[in-house]
DNA sequence: TCCCAGGCTTGGT
DNA sequence: ACCAAGCATGGG
C-alpha cells in the first residue's frame, strides 16, 4: 500500500537554506522553479516545496522525508561553524562570498547521477548541461509521479535518472544521437558497462577516503582532477574536495594574485581544513554573480 | 566565421 | 614530469 503524501513544515530561515542560491550554484542540474514552487529530482525520487512565511513546506511521504530528503538537503550539517571560521580568517573575498551566499548548502546527491552529470559538465556550459541531463532522463529514464500539494489534482510527473544498467544496454549511437552528449557519450557508455559488470563498484567508492576516491575516479576515462573533485564533493560529500575549474582559476588570478596556484591551494587547505568544498562553492557563486 | 563552455585524452618533448 | 592540440555540440 502506497504511503500518504503529507505536508512537512520546517521552520528554517533563508539564511540556513536558500534554494534559489543552491539551484543556481552549478552543483545540481535537476532543481528548478515553476509557479512559485521548487522541484527537485534526484535519481528516482522527486519532491516539491515552497517557502511560506517563516517556514518551508515540503510535499512528500514521511518515509521519503526521513530516509532520503533530510540527508539529501544535508539538514544535519551545521554550516554556521564554517561561516564563523571564514569570518575569523579575515579573507575579504571569502567574506564577501559568504555575505552573498547565506543559505548555501552542499547537497548530498545520488552518486551515479553525479558521476554522469559531471562527466557531461566538462568543456560545457551550465544551461547546456541541464538540457543534456533532461534529455537523458526523458529518453532513457522512467516516468514517475510526485505531488505539489495534498489534493489528487496536484499530481505531476518527472523522469528518473537512467540507471547504469539502463545506459549500459544502449548502443553508442542511441546514446549519442540527439542527446547533445558529443564525445562524452563514449565515456559514459564505457563507465556504465563497467558499473553494470561490477568492474567499477559504486558501493566501494562510498567507503573510501578522499585520496582513495580521487585515485579510483581518475582511473575512469573521462574523469580528471576537476570532475573527480566535483564527484567527491557532490556525490560523496567529501567536503575536503576543492574543484578548480576555469572560474576558480580566474578567482586565483584576479583575487589572490599574491599566490601561485600551488601556494593558493596550500592556503585553502590549511585555513579551511575540512570544509574546502563549501568555501569553493560560495567563491564560485560569488564570482559568477558579482 | 570564430570563440567559448564547471576539462580530459592523447601524443609530443 | 610538462605542454599543446584535438575533441562534439550549441550558443553568442
Amino acid at each position: 500500500m502506497p504511503s500518504k503524501i503529507r505536508k512537512i513544515c520546517v521552520e528554517l530561515p533563508k539564511t540556513l537554506f536558500n534554494p534559489e542560491l543552491i539551484m543556481n550554484s552549478g552543483q545540481v542540474f535537476r532543481m528548478l522553479k515553476k509557479q512559485g514552487m521548487y522541484h527537485v529530482y534526484s535519481g528516482d525520487k522527486a519532491i516539491a516545496f515552497k517557502r511560506r512565511a517563516n517556514q518551508y513546506e515540503f510535499y512528500t511521504t514521511i518515509e521519503d522525508w526521513n530516509e532520503f530528503w533530510v540527508n539529501y538537503f544535508d539538514f544535519n550539517t551545521d554550516y554556521s561553524k564554517f561561516n564563523e571560521a571564514i569570518r575569523n580568517s579575515k579573507d575579504e573575498f571569502l567574506e564577501n562570498s559568504m555575505k552573498m551566499c547565506q543559505g548555501m548548502r552542499i547537497l548530498r546527491q545520488d552518486l551515479w547521477e553525479t558521476i554522469v552529470t559531471f562527466i557531461i559538465s566538462q568543456q560545457n556550459n551550465i544551461p547546456k548541461i541541464s538540457k543534456t541531463v533532461e534529455i537523458l532522463c526523458e529518453r532513457f529514464g522512467s516516468k514517475r509521479s510526485y505531488y505539489t500539494g495534498l489534493n489528487t489534482k496536484d499530481i505531476q510527473y518527472f523522469y528518473t535518472f537512467p540507471s547504469a544498467d539502463r545506459i549500459a544496454n544502449l548502443s553508442l549511437k542511441t546514446l549519442s544521437d540527439g542527446t547533445m552528449l558529443g564525445y562524452r557519450a563514449e565515456y559514459i557508455l564505457e563507465l556504465a558497462k563497467a558499473v553494470k559488470s561490477n568492474k567499477f563498484s559504486l558501493e566501494e567508492l562510498q567507503n573510501l577516503t578522499y585520496e582513495e576516491a580521487m585515485k579510483k575516479l581518475q582511473s575512469v576515462k573521462g574523469i580528471g582532477p576537476k570532475v573527480g573533485n566535483c564527484i567527491c564533493l557532490y556525490g560523496l560529500h567529501l567536503l575536503e574536495s576543492y574543484p578548480i575549474d576555469t572560474w576558480m582559476k580566474k578567482i586565483i588570478e584576479d583575487d589572490y594574485s599574491q599566490y601561485s596556484l600551488e601556494e593558493y591551494k596550500l592556503y585553502i587547505d590549511s585555513n579551511y581544513k575540512g570544509f574546502q568544498g563549501y568555501v569553493q562553492q560560495i567563491q564560485f557563486y560569488y564570482k559568477r554573480n558579482l
